[in-house]
DNA sequence: GCGGTCGGTTGATCCACCTCAAACGCTGCC
DNA sequence: GGCAGCGTTTGAGGTGGATCAACCGACCGC
């Protein structure tokens, strides 16, 4: 914020939550400096995770909650049957890993969809934070009741929405987030596969795939591979809300 | 458990977590008898809800949790073009209202299906006291995380089952719930309508019914109206399971 | 006891999405 | 540069559940 154009920082590798460009959507936010300082001191360590890899999975041992700091990941529970569905898509400032807390064992695979780092918040040393800085309890709270909320959205979609809405819902509730982090709103490139858009929405990979070109064709995106334009935001929230025909 | 045939027990509307039969299931497991007590300090209140009644709206103002005592809820979303979704049913021992914490507002309407009771658990003074107690804290925490890890049991469900899987898991579960409070595992009277189990499971009503037809001709289940006696609870793991056919 | 209302069942038809299949186009490795 | 493999697109055809409609049965108030 307030510095000059040539200033070298000499802690860049610090791990802090007080310095870093993520706390106003992470953990962090709403907490004060010294706050913070405390913050810092149990959020020790950061972890990369390479494409591909998995940050921890279903069954094993819950220790820590997950911040990530930069790249993108996909949570995943399966049936005992192989059957599986995508949870959520993480990004930047978001939380992974609350599943874990019930039970003291992970109850999902949480996976990179791209070459990612996050930083490792164990909880024991949360729960103990916590229980002396309100601010921190109640932000973590909120954490958790938020994604309770996001998760009764999505209930909402699979039970409610046909096809086309619930890729129209999808896509907004991506470049909110996207915006949000000071990404373009109209502008972005899918992390993820059809197939897994199509796990998430409760859909096939073709049909995710032929509402894509429909959309295409109705001039709302412009689609190549993974690449999307958003060229008619306002078309896809008239989908959302039935406004539409 | 110790009371004698025909002790008179003199305070019967008490409103105390450490002298309730739920506390086994409710928010006090793990507590010992002063962490009770101190529990009992902030559960001052019980608020009875009639039958067809809300316990509270989407948007009105958050400012406590409800333990349901007696009786049945359902919980339910909305978006803004009048799509509606059952999120959840709660029966004695279970939290209403982790929603409302996010922001302040609840974000679904909890609607009592039978005449009920609730124990009424003011959340600032709940915050309060869980600094204090780390088990309460803990357990709070435990509580919240498996509504999140319940919410994806039911993405899955709504986002990889058929029709007649999905009413076989739901049926589980109920099951499954009764029985941990002490009810037979194999009959039970369903609290809701067809049309509410549908919103739940994301099937329409008249799908639910033919379900509920389909399985009593195979014998799985003797349904009469909303009795539902369980005949053959293993043909239900199988259908979730997948391992049938 | 009677009529009205609400919830539930059942049948006939339709259609949105799934399934199966083929071809295309990236990307990365030899 | 060419080939292999994966992800994506597109088409043709099938189907599970939605829709529309009729009827039934339980419950409730009069």
């Amino acid at each position: 914020m307030e510095a000059a154009s040539h200033v070298i920082r000499l802690e860049p590798f610090k791990v802090a939550c007080s310095s870093c460009n993520l706390r106003e959507l992470c953990l962090p936010v709403g907490m004060s400096v010294e706050q913070l300082e405390r913050l810092d001191a149990i959020v020790a360590t950061r972890r990369t995770v390479a494409r591909g890899d998995s940050l921890f999975h279903a069954g094993e041992a819950f220790t820590a909650l997950y911040a990530v700091r930069t790249g993108f990941f996909k949570t995943r529970v399966s049936s005992e049957d192989g059957r599986d569905q995508v949870t959520g898509f993480q990004m930047a400032g978001e939380l992974i890993g609350l599943d874990g807390i019930g039970t003291d064992r992970h109850t999902c695979d949480a996976v990179a969809l791209e070459d990612s780092q996050v930083c490792v918040i164990p909880y024991q040393l949360l729960e103990d934070l916590s229980r002396e800085l309100s601010d921190l309890q109640r932000h973590f709270h909120r954490i958790m009741s938020r994604e309770i909320v996001r998760d009764h959205g999505v209930m909402l979609l699979l039970g409610s929405m046909r096809a086309e809405e619930r890729l129209a819902a999808f896509l907004l509730n991506l470049t909110q987030r996207l915006r949000t982090r000071g990404f373009s709103a109209h502008s972005l490139i899918l992390r993820m596969t059809r197939e897994e858009i199509g796990s998430y929405l409760g859909l096939k990979l073709e049909t995710v795939s032929r509402a894509f070109s429909r959309f295409q064709d109705e001039g709302i995106l412009q689609v190549k591979q993974r690449h999307i334009e958003v060229l008619d935001p306002e078309a896809l929230q008239k989908m959302v809300n039935n406004t539409a025909c």
